[in-house]
RNA sequence: GGGCGGGUAGUUCAGUGGGAGAACGCUUGCUUGACACGCAAGAGGUCGGAAGUUCAAUUCUUCUCCCGCCCA
């Protein structure tokens, strides 16, 4: 192998494209029908396809490479299916912004070609997203990417729905919906968001039709609406108010009369008891309205204008115009008795925050509580995990409580509702292509105009996307998926929606696991943000630090399930961890330039075994946590491992045997263990740091064509070795002791110090003079080993370790004072333990009732520090 | 109102029924033949508060305070 001289600092720009561009041409990202192996299977959370990589998508894309490429790693036929969702309102509003800005509008254009506009800006764009995705590293399948309106999601959209409306679980009704005023269109229960605002209660007087000297009063936080009541009701049990219920009210500037109701909904302790009742413009009423036959009068319109119905002079007034009128002449008229104020929940639209209106309007539900059921049944047994597990009472919750989903939209871009409608008569059907004639009278049939909510096709992503409806071998190959990773932001969005659909369509579930992950915040903890202008560029962080860097920082400090806090030190700790990588393997190949894997070697010094051991430790501890999904914790094994482990110690131990100190087998063997351990090092980080472990592990003598193709490192817990992990342990911390001696005594680094070791335990002796050239390479020392000090120079500094009396003679260099006050300090600090360990050891039921391990190891650190102890007040005694 | 998460070193965060950890920052020393994006040594925490279970609680239970999120 020769020789090849890298660069002192990683870049990681020059690598990490060749490698993915390698990656991808050689189709290893590509996973073929193999009915032999063992299938691993994720669906990509489909980002919006005119969006941009945020950190969300970087963390929640780093996670399913990791665990993709683990899997594939260990021999699953493994793939990952990448695609994009045509996001019905934000993509519409994108494209209509461009039209805004060429003076035109949708209308205009008509809806085709409308369509065929917003068709060109996914072709420009829509490439945008899976291009920043690949700078991260994803190894996907790409040769299998999918979007959500292409051919093949939009049969299986059609096919669903029709399905579900012959089955009864599709239905049309005129029912109260959220309207969104700026979006123009529906959405659902959970499009809406809740935000308490300052608001007030107005308190409003209404009299008696048959005796206008009496009154109730009424609370209200949208005066506005009172033009659309038709009743005010009353609890029930409220002695208040029962002698009312029944009589005539007269409803002021409107001059309707109508009843006082009764009803289990109103709450009497809020306000007076008695709630005016507005059926057209809020959920509660609405019930209302329907249990008692109320009629609905609609006084706000689809601008959130005034409608006609709210009278002469209140029509085409903004509803927030119209409250102040309202309020000014229910002043004037004496029927505002009271405003208080009473900060309260108002609900926003998620896509533009305007507040959406409830109204009444005929739209397409689904059926939920059939649907329900099984998914719920699915999580409760377990055939459906979520990690971490709280959030499976999350979804329970909701699920238990779910209400029918309103999926028609008032868009153009989107899945077309399939039903069409006889212009003659009033024939309706849900059909896969337009019927030519109306079956029962022969006239012209239209489509609906509406759209499906985008998550009706996203809901059936893990199996639309495997070519459902078609019976495909994808399908029996990778469905049901293995995992589904994604934010916790969606779990009702789409989450719950893909485990129902799966389960009625498919009749199996779509995945197997849920493994959710928190939010990126910024460096404060909020959320990242366009208005706040917050967010942080994940191609600026690649572009500055590099995929690798970006891909660590987002795994590592961070459990399952938890928000993470983004902070330019933390990236900075993971391209410095980058950067050693990069020197170990530089290290390694200035010393490798002879190596022949077929050598004859030396035995396996204790370094040797001891690395080997750790590393065998770190394969089976990080394996471990990713098998429980605990990527951070395997990173940070990773982490502690190359950096203490591999680079602070065994690197530094085989130096001299490097630099050619020995006989050449010694070096040979050297250099095997080293390449042995950081090639292992690189395939457990590989999933981790996919470009930077390609790289190193191609410098490095390897065999294969890429580290990504290579087997998972395995276990085995016959090369782990405690008894050497204990005699490293012992050589360590002389060391330490040695170099801690060294720099309190201020001894300058160049100067090289005897030491003298007394080790009364045999086997601690051997162990020492055995490896004396440890202690003296990494201490700078000269060592002799002793079973005890028989003469004890007074010039000296002293120090035990693990029961080993280190003393470092400093003959003029001493100054004793700071040698008493150095053993002092160290004897205070083993006292305080030692009272610790001996309250223990003197409590009756501790022996008795703890475990024989945990008491053997109490006693023995009793015994280790009563030896320090000893040792060091006897030092203390001979300089008095 | 209901549910959930968090409160651990100056800061940001891991972790655990039996000796409190990391990174950054801080102190001291070091151009040591991989690395100053580095090396060595060190200072720094009554693990939010109270009670309980236990031989043993930062860890389990209950209550409580503060912060955040979700649902109604």
């Amino acid at each position: 192998m020769s020789q090849k001289e890298l660069p002192k600092t990683y870049d990681p720009k020059t690598v990490e494209d060749k490698w993915y561009q390698h990656w991808e041409e050689s189709k290893y990202f590509h996973a073929p029908v193999d009915k032999k192996r063992q299938p691993f299977s994720i669906v990509m959370p489909p980002p919006n396809v005119t969006g941009q990589l945020h950190m969300g998508h970087a963390l929640d894309n780093t996670l399913q490479d990791i665990l993709t490429r683990w899997r594939r790693m260990q021999g699953y036929n493994t793939l990952w299916l990448p695609g994009t969702d045509h996001a019905g309102i934000a993509t519409q509003a994108k494209v209509e912004d461009q039209l805004r800005q060429e003076g035109t509008t949708k209308y205009d254009l008509g809806r085709e070609k409308f369509l065929d506009r917003v068709w060109d800006w996914k072709h420009n764009y829509g490439s945008r997203i899976t291009t920043q995705l690949r700078k991260l590293g994803s190894s996907c399948d790409w040769e299998r990417e999918r979007f959500t309106m292409d051919e093949g999601c939009s049969d299986a959209v059609i096919e669903v729905f029709i399905n579900l409306y012959n089955e009864g679980l599709i239905y049309q009704d005129n029912y109260i919906i959220n309207w969104c005023p700026h979006c123009k269109t529906t959405i659902s229960d959970i499009e809406v968001e809740h935000a308490e605002k300052p608001g007030n209660l107005y308190h409003l007087k209404y009299q008696f039709k048959d005796n206008p000297e009496e009154s109730l009063v009424v609370a209200t936080t949208r005066p506005e609406t009172m033009l659309g009541d038709v009743a005010v009701a009353v609890h029930p049990e409220d002695d208040r108010y029962l002698h009312m219920v029944g009589r005539t009210l007269v409803l002021p500037l409107v001059g309707r009369e109508m009843p006082v109701i009764a009803d289990a909904y109103v709450d009497p302790t809020f306000g007076s008891g008695c709630v005016k009742i507005t059926p057209a413009h809020d959920p509660n009423d609405f019930e209302i309205g329907q249990r008692h036959n109320l009629p609905q009068v609609q006084v706000i319109d689809k601008d959130g204008l005034m409608s006609e119905e709210a009278g002469e002079k209140y029509q085409g007034m903004d509803r927030y115009e119209c409250r102040k009128q309202i309020v000014k002449d229910l002043e004037e008229l004496g029927v505002l008795q009271e405003i208080e104020e009473n900060p309260h929940s108002i609900g926003h639209c998620y896509r533009c925050d305007t507040v959406v209106e409830p109204m009444i309007s005929k739209q397409w539900f689904v059926k939920m509580k059939p649907l329900a059921e099984p998914a719920i049944e699915a999580a409760k047994n377990g055939s459906i995990s979520f990690i971490p597990q709280r959030f499976s009472k999350i979804y329970l919750n909701w699920m238990e409580n779910i209400r029918d989903w309103c999926i028609s939209r008032q868009l153009w871009w989107g899945h077309r509702i399939p039903v069409y409608y006889c212009q003659e008569c009033d024939q309706m059907i849900a059909a896969k292509e337009q019927p030519a004639e109306c079956s029962s009278c022969g006239g012209k049939m239209e489509q609906d105009s509406d759209v499906l909510d985008t998550w009706f096709s996203s809901a059936l992503w893990p199996f639309s996307t495997l070519g459902w409806p078609e019976s495909t071998e994808e399908l029996e190959q990778f469905y049901p998926t293995s995992v589904l990773v994604t934010g916790r932001d969606i779990i009702f969005f789409w989450v719950a929606r893909m485990i129902f659909s799966g389960l009625h369509h498919m009749e199996q579930i779509p995945f197997k696991e849920v493994f959710i992950h928190g939010l990126v915040l910024d460096s404060q903890g909020r959320k990242m943000s366009k208005s706040l202008g917050n967010g942080v560029d994940p191609l600026e962080v690649i572009e500055s630090h590099g995929a690798d860097s970006l891909r660590f920082m987002l795994v590592t400090g961070n459990t399952p399930g938890n928000d993470l806090r983004f902070h330019f030190e933390r990236l900075d700790k993971s391209r410095n961890f980058a950067n050693k990588l990069w020197n170990a393997s530089r290290f390694a190949l200035m010393n490798l330039d002879d190596y022949d894997e077929n050598a004859n070697r030396g035995q396996l010094t204790l370094a040797d075994r001891w690395i080997l051991s750790r590393y065998h430790n770190a394969v089976n501890e990080v394996t471990d946590y990713m098998e429980r999904y605990e990527l951070g914790e395997a990173a940070r094994v990773l982490y502690e491992f190359s950096w203490s482990e591999l680079c602070d110690w065994y690197i530094e131990l085989i130096k001299p045997r490097l630099y050619r100190k020995t006989t050449p087998e010694d070096r040979a063997t050297a250099q095997h263990v080293l390449v042995t351990v950081l090639q292992g090092t690189m395939e457990l980080l590989h999933p981790f740091m996919p470009f930077i472990t390609e790289e190193i592990w191609q410098h490095l003598p390897h065999q294969g064509e890429s580290i990504m193709l290579h087997p998972w490192p395995e276990y085995n817990p016959e090369i782990r070795d405690l008894d050497v992990e204990n005699a490293m342990g012992l050589l360590m911390e002389t060391i330490t002791e040695v170099r801690r001696i060294r720099g309190e005594m201020k001894v300058p680094p160049s100067k090289v110090a005897d030491v003298i070791l007394a080790a009364a335990d045999t086997k601690n002796r051997k162990v020492l003079s055995g490896n004396v050239s440890y202690i003296e390479d990494l201490a700078n020392t000269i060592v002799s080993v002793k079973e005890s000090l028989v003469e004890k120079p007074e010039q000296a500094a002293m120090g035990v370790a693990r029961g080993v009396e280190v003393v470092v003679p400093l003959k003029g260099l001493i100054d004793i004072d700071k040698e008493i006050a150095r053993l002092n300090k160290e004897l205070q600090s083993i006292e305080k333990e030692l009272k610790r360990v001996q309250g223990k050891l003197n409590n009756q039921g501790f022996l008795a009732k703890a475990p024989a391990d945990v008491v053997e190891k109490e006693k023995a650190k009793e015994e280790e520090l009563l030896g320090k102890q000893t040792a060091l007040a006897e030092r203390l005694k001979m300089f008095q």
